[in-house]
DNA sequence: GGGGTTGTGAAAATCCGGTTACCGGCGCCG
DNA sequence: CGGCGCCGGTAACCGGATTTTCACAACCCC
């Protein structure tokens, strides 16, 4: 479990030079890739960043600026982790900053030692969630076998030859197996921050991801649509008595799960 | 605010009378439930108690108790947030706290307001847990299964097939279980907005929901029509047998299952 | 029995997701 | 260093699912 955290990217908005070079060593020490940060940046640009944990001095930028900045950056960006490393705060501004979005505030003074271990503890939280499971033995389900350790599928021991969002999605959808997953939250998920309205890119990875799975396993339906809602992965053999015959829709009402309310694709390979 | 974290259920460990009085008032007032434990229990039991966060003070325990504790807590229960807070410590405790898995390390005495809203930033993470039933626990009733966390109904397990509309109707008719909602007010909450004079769209959905409600599950009533008011959410099993019995075993017969007038009305409101 | 309500069935209007094409960025290789 | 191919992301079009609107039958209550 020691190792769990792996390697992180870390960014810093701070001014304060000693305090910036002495973290900075213990962050090169870990092997986490970091970053300084002068001030306030778009948010946009830390989302480009793809960073794990935010390390911020509010003192750096003016109250009014900050708060909103710290709002924002909880909005966009919600599983990112926040460390408040400040000077000196009241009690009201902490309780504030924690409840607008931060994960922690530490009091400048405050040994590097003790902020490494601070990220990482909101970090591993945020971790539990989403993935993590590198560790997790491989989930095999239907002919598909997802192994979390390799970024990768595989089909009867053949590689699916997924590509890193293909395979984080599918990694998304297989950990809520069964479930529902709304676009906003798979997009969540895989991206890491918030869905802009009129986003397609769930739907065209669905579908890139579909394409390879049917391929390599014709007759199983893997990601089922559940129409203005979102998606839910669960893998069904798809009526393998007509193997082939593709005319053959048969009405089977009881038994099979034929519901008209998702569109299931068909084995409409070549 | 985020209205997110709701309700909580929080364990203290502690035994300082005026932190845990103080605490405790803050607690009542959020409405968070909670309970104090003087001292080490059983993993077990924290695992029974179903709790979100544990506050603990590490001097309650002997060190050599509590760092295993902390360990074991953390191992058993990786999703449940841990503050630590005690009175006086060293970077060194604290980073070793952190590392085994504590999420917040406070320093007493603190303002317990603090206390809260790092219990708030830690439980915030560990919520964005999806595929359990999170958000709104499932609401059972009859041979129904509502679930609030996925758009679906199930009945018998298997889903419904509501549509996103059919679902939200369903869901704000349920949340009032038992008492009549008027149209307009229906209206309003699903489709967010005053309903136009004239408008029909409620019945009409009505109509859907329960065909596809009494198609699956053909024994019980779920939505009463009160004339000239609106509709009440209350299900009832069907007493097939026509007799008195209430409770009476609905035996689905095989032959009065296909029966598709089923046109029943309800008996009589209370 | 009459006037206003609700249930039904279906057509019309919308919305949404599937699909395809295309664009810019990046890494690889000659 | 330029070309090529892969990958992620965006825009647009299309067909089907869903929602809304209608018209009328069935009903309820006075």
């Amino acid at each position: 479990m020691s190792s769990s955290t792996g390697t992180l990217r870390i960014a810093v908005i701070d001014r304060d030079g000693a305090f910036l070079k002495v973290l900075g060593k213990r962050l090169d020490a870990a092997g986490w890739q970091h970053r300084v940060l002068g001030g306030i940046v778009p948010v946009d640009e830390l989302v480009a960043m793809k960073i794990n944990a935010l390390v911020l001095d509010m003192s750096v930028l003016p109250p009014e600026e900050a708060w909103p900045f710290l709002e924002r950056v909880g909005g966009m960006l919600p599983g990112l982790g926040v460390i408040i490393c400040t000077d000196e705060s009241t009690v009201a501004q902490r309780v504030r900053g924690l409840r607008l979005g931060a994960d922690d505030w530490v009091a400048k003074p405050c040994h590097p030692e003790e902020v490494m271990a601070r990220i990482e503890a909101v970090v591993r939280r945020r971790r539990r969630r989403a993935s993590g499971e590198a560790e997790r033995g491989p989930l095999v389900v239907g002919e598909l076998e997802i192994r979390g350790d390799q970024y990768q599928a595989f089909v009867a021991g053949r590689s699916a030859d997924l590509t890193r969002r293909e395979f984080e999605l599918l990694q998304a959808l297989s950990d809520a197996q069964g479930s529902v997953i709304e676009r906003g939250e798979i997009y969540r998920r895989v991206w890491g921050y918030e869905m802009a309205h009129g986003d397609r890119s769930v739907d065209v990875f669905i579908r890139k991801l579909r394409i390879k799975l049917e391929q390599r396993s014709p007759n199983w339906a893997y990601i089922h649509t559940h129409f203005g809602i979102g998606y839910r992965f669960d893998p069904e053999p798809l009526d393998a008595t007509a193997a082939d015959p593709p005319a053959g829709q048969p009405p089977a009402a009881a038994g099979s799960a034929s519901d008209p309310a998702t569109t299931e694709l068909e084995p409409a390979d070549a």
